[in-house]
DNA sequence: TATTGTTATACTCTATAACTATA
DNA sequence: TATAGTTATAGAGTATAACAATA
């Protein structure tokens, strides 16, 4: 049998099934990245919003972004271990666990932020800025017309990975 | 402590994060959506694929969409077991499982694609012709600029599940 | 009783490698 | 020896539920 490429919609292009890929690509792409900081896009999401709520608890911050509490156990274990996060005793309930980014933990934020847009240039390269401004309206708009979620994708831990649906 | 909703950059609006989002909600939207004829994403490509290739080997069409041979195993039993696909002899080679669709796979395939049109309306929804269109080509830009497989999502099964990245 | 954080557990998805039957 | 298909296995990732300390 031979390997010669079927022919035909072995990719179909319509929007929605473009969507999901360059989507699905764009984030397989950036869990790629990102670990040049040794993070991963949770961590890295995670990160983010301690740096915009310090000081609230673990499981707060684990609302804000749909993650379970008992993920976000594991989540802040792994920022503690590479020395990013401080679990610190909250001043008034003691089983409150508040977390505060270190000085390493806003460097590390703050080198994610730059291959964040690296990613983002290298994802529109060759785009013009006015077409890269209206596809961010468009996609806006479908974030506003939907109900999406704020929270972390399962499974987009930059593996090698394929890639779509029908 | 309070659930008050976390304030601040809780979800970046940047192009590429906009892209991760709405692309993987596309996809876990669609997978929802094609469990009304029985299916999940990846077995509609792999039937779209049978389609499009009948009486092909299994590996060659697994190789079309990026989807190793001990994975397309499975999902050819699956296919099978709903009657939507058969297995029969290859002619000359008696290793080679040769793919065909049954009648019943047409008609699954069909409702299938009817699914996939009625979900792009959603997505799209409340938004101009003209503005779909040009959505549509920034995309296949973005396609053709990057290396981007034509593979099955893994992961993409159609679960409850939260949301992304930075 | 309710809540924060934790641990234990169990499940899904998937790839790698070993195996068989044919070539 | 090589290839098509299969099976066995092992790992990642994650959610659910039970639990301890504290409120």
């Amino acid at each position: 049998m031979g390997t010669d490429s079927i022919a035909g919609d072995a990719a179909p292009s319509t929007l929605a099934f473009l969507l999901s890929q360059v989507g699905i690509y764009a984030a397989r792409q950036f869990s790629e990245r990102i670990a040049d900081v040794g993070l991963h896009p949770a961590l890295f999401r995670v990160l983010n919003l301690v740096d915009a709520a310090e000081g609230r608890s673990q499981q707060a911050i684990g609302e804000a972004i749909e993650v379970p509490p008992s993920r976000m156990v594991g989540l802040v274990d792994e920022l503690e271990q590479l020395g990013l996060v401080e679990r610190r005793p909250h001043p008034t309930d003691r089983r409150v666990r508040a977390l505060y980014l270190t000085a390493k933990g806003r460097e590390t934020l703050e080198r994610g932020r730059e291959i964040a847009k690296a990613h983002e240039r290298d994802l529109t390269k060759g785009m013009p800025a006015a077409d890269r401004k209206r596809l961010t309206q468009y996609l806006q708009k479908i974030v506003d017309e939907q109900t999406i979620g704020r929270g972390i994708h399962p499974g987009m831990s930059g593996k090698p990975a394929p890639s779509q649906q029908g």
